[in-house]
DNA sequence: ATGATATGTTAGATTAATCGAACAATCAAG
DNA sequence: CTTGATTGTTCGATTAATCTAACATATCAT
C-alpha cells in the first residue's frame, strides 16, 4: 500500500520547496504543482494520516522523518531519470524533467539503481561518454553508423605470450580459484591495459605494468591470462 | 484527452491478444489483466465510446482501425522500454516486463524514438555493445571502472599530414561549404577511418581508403580534415 | 483599528478505475 | 432437449484525485 503517484508528487514538492526556502506554505504547494488548494488540503490530510507530514491548520506544512526519507528517494529516482533523459538521449530539458516526474513513479530501487550506475559509469568512462556525444549524436541526425564502431580485429593470445614492450587488454583470467583470486586483487581484471617491461632470461618471471605499477608474474600465471592486441 | 494508463493496457492487451490467437474473448482479457470480468466491460464500454473497440453484447472484442493503430504505438513504446531495461541495464525479466508496462504511458513519442535510436546504435555498433555487455556489466557487480574507458591521448594532424599507410579517424571536416559537403557526400564524416593508400610526387593529390573504398583528395582538401590517430 | 488581500477550509460534485454479488445468456455434453 | 459449466452483464459501492463555490482566518498597510 504504497503512495500514489499524486502523493508521491506532494511529498517531492513539499521536501523541495523546503529546501528552497524554510517555511511551506499549502498555496505554494498548490501553485508548485498546478491544482486548486482544497485539492492540496486533501492531499496533506492524506499524508498526515499515513505519518508522513504534519499540518496544523492555517500553519506551515512539515515532513515527518519517515517523510523526508520517501521524498529524497522520489526525489533521487526523478534527479537519475532526468539525468539519463537528458545527458545520454539529449532530450530536451522541459520533456526531460515533466517524463522523469511522470516516470518516477515507476522504477523500482534495483532499476535505479542501475540506472544511476549507468550514469556513473557514463560519466566516469571517457570512452563510453565519447561514443554517445559524439557518435550517437551524429547517428540520431544522420543515422548514420560510423566505421569506428567496427571492432578492429583482434588477436587473442595469453600474457605469457606477449613481447617486451608490447601491450593488451586484459580479457580473462582463468587461473585456478586461487591464483585467480590473487591476480585479480593484484588488479589483473578484465578492461584493464597491461604492458610488459621486463622478460627475465629464461622467461620467468616477467614484469608487467598494469595501472601504472609493476608487477611480477610467473609464467604459470601469464599462461592462464587472456589477453587482446588491439 | 488522450487515454488513461488502464485503458491504454486495455487496447495493448486486445491488441496483443488478438495476435496470438483469433478471437478475443472478454474473459482472456479479465484473466490477462488480473481484473474482474465487470470491470473489462466498463473499460469496454468506454474504449468503444473512444471509437477505439468494437464488442456486441456476448460476442468478440475487436479494435477499430484506430484502436489498432493507437494500440500499436502503446505497444512499441513497451518493446522498447523492455529492451532498454533488459539488454542495457540489465534487469531480469520480470521487472523489465512490468516496469516497461507501467512506464509506457509516460514516455512521448519523442523520448520513444530517442530511446529506439539508441537501441539501433545499440545493437549496431560493435564497439558501444561490448563496452557495456563487458565492462558495464562488471562495473556493475565490482564497481571498477576499466582503464579501458581512459581515452588514449590522441594526436590531432590534418589528413594532409597523415603518411603512406598510417591511418586515422575522421574528427571534423572543416572545409568551406561547397567543398565540405562534396566531402560528406563522399563518405568523409566524422567518425570514419581513413588510410592513406598513396601520395603522388608532389603530395597532390592523396589516394586514400575510406570505407573500402579508394578515393582521391587534392592537397587543399586533405589539408582542412582533422583526423586523430591512435 | 479596520479593511483589503492573501491564505486556508469546507462541502458537494465528478471522473476513472476498481471490486463483489447477483443475475443472465451461451454452449457443450449427455 | 435438459442441464451444468462457462461466459458475460448489471448494479451498487469504494477509493484516489480532482474541481468549484462559498466561507473563514490571517496579515499587512494605511
Ligand atoms: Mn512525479
Ligand atoms: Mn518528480
Ligand atoms: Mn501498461
Ligand atoms: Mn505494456
Amino acid at each position: 500500500m504504497s503512495l500514489g503517484m499524486a502523493l508521491e508528487d506532494y511529498i517531492e514538492t513539499i521536501y523541495l520547496l523546503g529546501g528552497e526556502k524554510g517555511a511551506v506554505r499549502l498555496t505554494d504547494i498548490a501553485r508548485r504543482l498546478n491544482v486548486r488548494k482544497s485539492t492540496v488540503v486533501d492531499a496533506l490530510k492524506r499524508l498526515q494520516e499515513q505519518g508522513l507530514a504534519i499540518h496544523e491548520r492555517y500553519g506551515d506544512v512539515m515532513l515527518t522523518q519517515k517523510g523526508v526519507e520517501l521524498a529524497s528517494r522520489v526525489y533521487e529516482r526523478h534527479i537519475t531519470l532526468y539525468r539519463f533523459l537528458s545527458d545520454v538521449l539529449g532530450v530536451d530539458d522541459v520533456t526531460a524533467s515533466r517524463e522523469a516526474c511522470d516516470l518516477e513513479h515507476f522504477v523500482s530501487s534495483n532499476t535505479t539503481s542501475r540506472l544511476k550506475k549507468f550514469l556513473e559509469f557514463f560519466n566516469q568512462c571517457e570512452k563510453l561518454k565519447d561514443l554517445i556525444n559524439t557518435e550517437f549524436k551524429e547517428f540520431l541526425v544522420y543515422g548514420r553508423i560510423p566505421s569506428i564502431c567496427e571492432k578492429k580485429e583482434v588477436k587473442m593470445i595469453t600474457l605469457k605470450e606477449l613481447k617486451t614492450g608490447e601491450e593488451g587488454v586484459i580479457k580473462k583470467v582463468g587461473c585456478d580459484a586461487s591464483i585467480r583470486a590473487r591476480l585479480l586483487a593484484m588488479g589483473l581484471v578484465p578492461g584493464e591495459r597491461v604492458k610488459v617491461a621486463k622478460i627475465a632470461p629464461m622467461g620467468d618471471p616477467m614484469d608487467i605494468i598494469i595501472k601504472g605499477y609493476h608487477l611480477s608474474l610467473r609464467k604459470d600465471e601469464a599462461k592462464c591470462i587472456e589477453v587482446e592486441l588491439e
